[in-house]
DNA sequence: AAAACATATAGACAAACATCTATCTAAAGG
DNA sequence: CCTTTAGATAGATGTTTGTCTATATGTTTT
């Protein structure tokens, strides 16, 4: 598991693919299988397999293994964090506030 | 001029590599001729041009001509909207604001 | 109007990337 | 064990993308 801070460059090429942001949309706000994903797109297993590793290398998602399935969850918080460091960098002027 | 709300995937995409990201960060909060930008960066003119045009096209800078020079600027509330936008589609559960 | 200057566009090329099929690894059940 | 099932990895292939040189466009100056 990845902790370290995602930089803007990573996390921006990680979300640049329209099949990557299906794939989070998702498993958004629940766990799925590897499986699961695969039925709901039109990509063929190992695609995904190749998305959700590029999602995990840039610590947008969490996996957890039960069994034989690999389940697949946003890390929301990452995600957040990363769009306050974009707006940090490129948006100062404003003020994009992560509350509570 | 570009008022089109920008999409995920093409603000990504925008944002998805290093020499994009350090010319919005040059222009940031000052407006920029072509020449200074590429003054300041290790590649050709026609590079950053073409940039300059990824980044008019996603709506996150602004341009401006003057004699015979063309000013560009970093449109700061387009990339915090975007942000937003993509906290609210793969953060929902967090709160992500753009306060005043 | 011609020359000089600033930027944009066109075309070529290599590197990066998304996708597929085939195969490998790991876990479960017979 | 052997088979089955779930997922990951490897290798091939076509597309996209970033970069360059060369050239076109537009603006000012002489």
């Amino acid at each position: 598991m990845r902790k370290s801070k995602i930089t803007p460059v990573i996390f921006a090429k990680a979300l640049a693919d329209e099949t990557r942001q299906e794939i989070m949309s998702l498993c958004c706000c629940k766990w799925l299988s590897v499986s699961e994903i695969v039925a709901a797109l039109n990509v063929s297993q190992p695609t995904v397999s190749h998305h959700l590793g590029i999602l995990r290398e840039a610590g947008l998602v969490n996996s957890r293994r039960e069994g034989k399935q690999v389940f697949y969850s946003l890390n929301q918080k990452q995600i957040a964090d990363a769009c306050c460091q974009v707006a940090v960098d490129f948006a100062p002027e404003l003020n994009l506030t992560l509350l509570e």
